[in-house]
DNA sequence: TATAAACCTTTACGCAACGTCAAGGTCAAT
DNA sequence: ATTGACCTTGACGTTGCGTAAAGGTTTATA
């Protein structure tokens, strides 16, 4: 039985021009060559790409697959386990993302049950009410009744975009220290590009931006038990690390 | 702060190469060109760029991004849970993948337990053994005790190599039977291609092949309920689909 | 102040595995 | 003889950059 390209393709359920493309890279020639130029596959061809084609639903590359079929005493064993340690770590890096899209809907959808006014206003009461049980009294202590009432202010004032925003802007600072702290360098760029973001956090809800107090919260990150245990559950060392990056980016170090 | 290309690309981690790309596809363009052409980047670039990084971490296409923070009345919640959908689908796709490498793989790693001689030796008696008492009978009355001894003698010749692809070909006839079985048209070249599969497996252990016998070993497959739960196992109707395409394939359904 | 080192620019090919025209020749059937 | 289905080679497009090449600019140092 011979086949022209089509014919073939059909067979094996793939398009003519994979056919050309293989014969092209070498790795699967026809048979012969018509009088007219034609490509003739027969059964040898057969079941070659029969061989090409499992090999490929495994996810190797052709390049491999070449060296597999064409060479006898390749190792095809050792081949489909660092392929499978390709796919296992490919995998591993899917979860990853699959987790951070997770988190990240989370966020937004959460923004988006707001949308009933009344849901969204006790939501953000409790936030306050949360925050301020927490972390009222330090702030309060150390800068005042003023600046947490302001912030506060700030928190109502803000619509379910901002505070989606705001709260993707959190993530993106958890995300951003633990590559910074995998640096070791609170000098480093990474580092002070995570103390940049932390800043904008914060801005959402200070009205006034200055270096003394962004750097007065960073003391508190690791003085504070409760926000030295949120930092670090997201990476070991967090808070010192964050504390030390936002140090040397305000100045304040010296 | 201003910055050059280098100096950005440092900052957020990124080559010089990239910059200038997200340049030439318009998703970054710098604040200004300096007198002698340079690209000059201001604070306002960065939190895009810091934008664009953070969602492409999450694995979207640059094209989606560029939705993303040109429309700011874009439904980035949907676009996130498209994009969701495609990564579980990936991953779905990874695991199949990888259960079929394990398979094989354990196919191969039998055949190399087997380079023990007298493993291997006891390994393809046990399994003579197994394939006497099983399917002995009925071989033997259909064919006469010739042909089976055959096939035992033909098994005891086969070195490691060929018999890890004799195990190969058996899974191979199994994922080709399960597609074709979804097409559902046993004379559709799928199945006849699963047909001719199942032919390469049989003569590695028939030192003849016949259409009968080939055709006679078909109609067993549905007779015998041993032979038939082995098939329907893989795939609900295997058996019987396979029979009626070898019929088929054989001629000898006329 | 000359010069080298370290930047910067645009242009353009390469990658993996084909999809998709385009322009033109071949084959089988009507 | 014509039509339609098939075949050929050639070449560009896809994605997100990496990697020269060839040449101009800025900065630091001798």
């Amino acid at each position: 039985m011979e086949y022209t390209v089509q014919k073939l393709a059909r067979l094996a359920g793939i398009s003519s021009r994979t056919l050309r493309y293989y014969d092209e890279i070498g790795i699967l020639k026809p048979a012969r060559i018509s009088s007219s130029g034609y490509r003739i596959y027969a059964q040898a061809e057969v079941d070659r790409l029969q061989q090409i084609l499992f090999f490929r639903e495994l996810g190797l590359s052709l390049e491999r697959i070449k060296d597999i079929i064409n060479t006898p005493s390749f190792d095809e064993l050792r081949a489909l386990k660092e392929h499978r340690e390709k796919l296992l770590e490919k995998r591993a890096q899917l979860d990853l993302l699959i987790a951070n899209v997770n988190k990240t809907i989370a966020v937004n959808e959460g923004s988006i049950t707001m949308t009933d006014k009344e849901k969204f206003a006790g939501f953000k009461q409790k936030l306050i009410d949360d925050n301020e049980k927490t972390y009222g009294k330090e702030i309060r202590a150390k800068y005042g009744d003023e600046k947490i009432n302001q912030s506060n202010e700030r928190l109502m004032g803000m619509n379910e975009k901002q505070y989606a925003k705001w709260e993707e802007l959190g993530l993106r600072v958890i995300e951003s220290l633990k590559k910074a702290v995998a640096t070791g360098d609170p000098a480093g760029e990474l580092a002070q590009m995570t103390a940049d973001l932390h800043r904008q956090w914060l801005i959402y809800t200070w009205d006034s931006y200055s270096k003394e107090a962004h750097a007065g919260l960073a003391q508190m990150y690791v003085a504070d038990e409760r926000f030295a245990a949120f930092y670090n559950e997201k990476q070991a060392g967090g808070a010192e690390f964050l504390r030390d990056a936002i140090l040397i980016y305000t100045g304040t170090n010296k």
